[in-house]
DNA sequence: GCTCCTTACATTGTCGACAATCGATCATCG
DNA sequence: CGATGATCGATTGTCGACAATGTAAGGAGC
């Protein structure tokens, strides 16, 4: 039972039109700047200075900059200053020990679960991943490979899980952005996936927890080294007004 | 490595001093009647009525608002009204579920750092708890139990883990308020944790598993069982979540 | 009597201006 | 020369008023 999918149109086609206040659009740009490193970890978000890019005044910016705090992606200190949160070698730590908690947990509840059109959506995300990986695109691989992890998610139909999962899966694009942005064109590799998709696709839940430790655990080691040669103890300097 | 305890008071003394914005104070404030049960699930929370309570404006209110949307504690439609986010059968199968996951992990993590002052603290909440059911003190027994089962989480020293275990909490007690209030003074068994502090004190991580699992599925019972029969016809119907 | 449109009210969304606070710079004093 | 206190600019926090929108009641037409 897909919740997102192309296939099930119908529900999305009633669902609510398109956002309609400021906030909403606010946040959802600000998010996508984020996340996509436009906006570089540690940035300052000046109030004034956004409500002017987005010609809007500055309650609803608060009020969306005040969502993204609450997401994790903003820190703001009381009438000091308002910034992109850092990045931290434990901090990344913590989010690939989490993934793996998470991720064990949603294949559990999604195992009995696994139709067709699961098999079918792996399968083609995975295509989707191989070709983004093949066209050397980092910024869509990046997200290809986001899709494809989200899908047991979306699978398993678990609200509550799928609301966690965002929160990291948000917190995790931060840093892949960051990784990309500074080791240039070096997004996930072709055969990254390969056993991910065997085990998820199989029969055996006990190979699938292996492999998703292992999987994991590559991921965070890569992204660990990278800070910790990136930044030993260097703050990330505030490049301010780097919006569009 | 206990995060928050009475013996490290040197740390906190020096900490940043209270809140000094409205925005936190009303948010807090806020969050403790929705938790304690003054605000019922499903009330309205009427943003001019609440700024007059408070003697604010809508501004900070309605930025402590937001905070509460995005915990999940809140629910809100544009240009429609702001309500306290219902309750529903499924939901309370979500919580629990996840509950499981994340305590199984916590414990995990927390395993090898157990040291004396975990036990002993452990213990002293444990007592705490006792007390509070003796005392047929109702709220302060749920509190206690929140106590208790969060020692775990603090123990382990993971941030993003308490985040999460943080939202949880929230919803959880949001539960046992309305469920207490309504079947009146029915708080947690006296001997309830026995087997759970023995678990968690002892060497066996499998045993502790196993008692996690029968732990929360006795709490999660217990909850449905009161939430299908007060409310059985409860439409599932379009609850759209602010997931962003 | 029923349906559809109009209208009024309640509530939230947005705006511009003002006040409070923080950080840094600079002057003053020992 | 160093330390302390005052001043200035920048940024966030708060306020009151107005606009936009959704909901429900009431009336016109059939």
């Amino acid at each position: 039972m897909l919740q997102t999918s192309p296939p099930s149109v119908a529900r999305t086609q009633i669902a609510r039109l398109p956002k309609a206040t400021f906030r909403e659009h606010i946040a959802e740009r600000l998010r996508l700047a984020i996340l996509s490193g436009e906006l570089l970890p540690g940035a300052a978000l000046v109030e004034t200075a956004l409500a002017e890019r987005f010609e809007v005044s500055r309650a609803p910016l608060r009020e969306a900059l005040r969502q993204l705090i609450e997401q994790g992606l903003v820190t703001t200190v009381p009438y000091t200053g308002t910034h992109v949160v850092e990045l931290t070698v434990d901090d990344v730590r913590e989010i690939h020990s989490m993934r793996i908690a998470l991720e064990r947990f949603a294949f559990e509840q999604a195992w009995p679960l696994r139709d067709a059109r699961f098999r079918q959506e792996l399968l083609r995300r995975q295509a989707a991943l191989t070709l983004s990986i093949d066209q050397a695109d980092d910024a869509a691989s990046i997200a290809a490979e986001l899709e494809l992890h989200s899908l047991v998610y979306e699978c398993c139909g678990h609200r509550l899980l799928q609301r966690h999962w965002a929160g990291l899966r948000g917190r995790l694009q931060l840093y892949w952005a960051a990784h990309h942005r500074a080791h240039g064109a070096k997004g996930p590799r072709r055969d990254s996936h390969d056993s991910y998709v065997a085990a998820a696709l199989g029969d055996d839940l006990d190979q699938l927890r292996t492999e998703i430790d292992q999987h994991m655990r590559r991921g965070a080691v890569q992204t660990e080294a990278f800070l910790r040669a990136r930044a030993p103890s260097d703050h990330p300097t505030s490049r301010k007004e780097n919006l569009t």
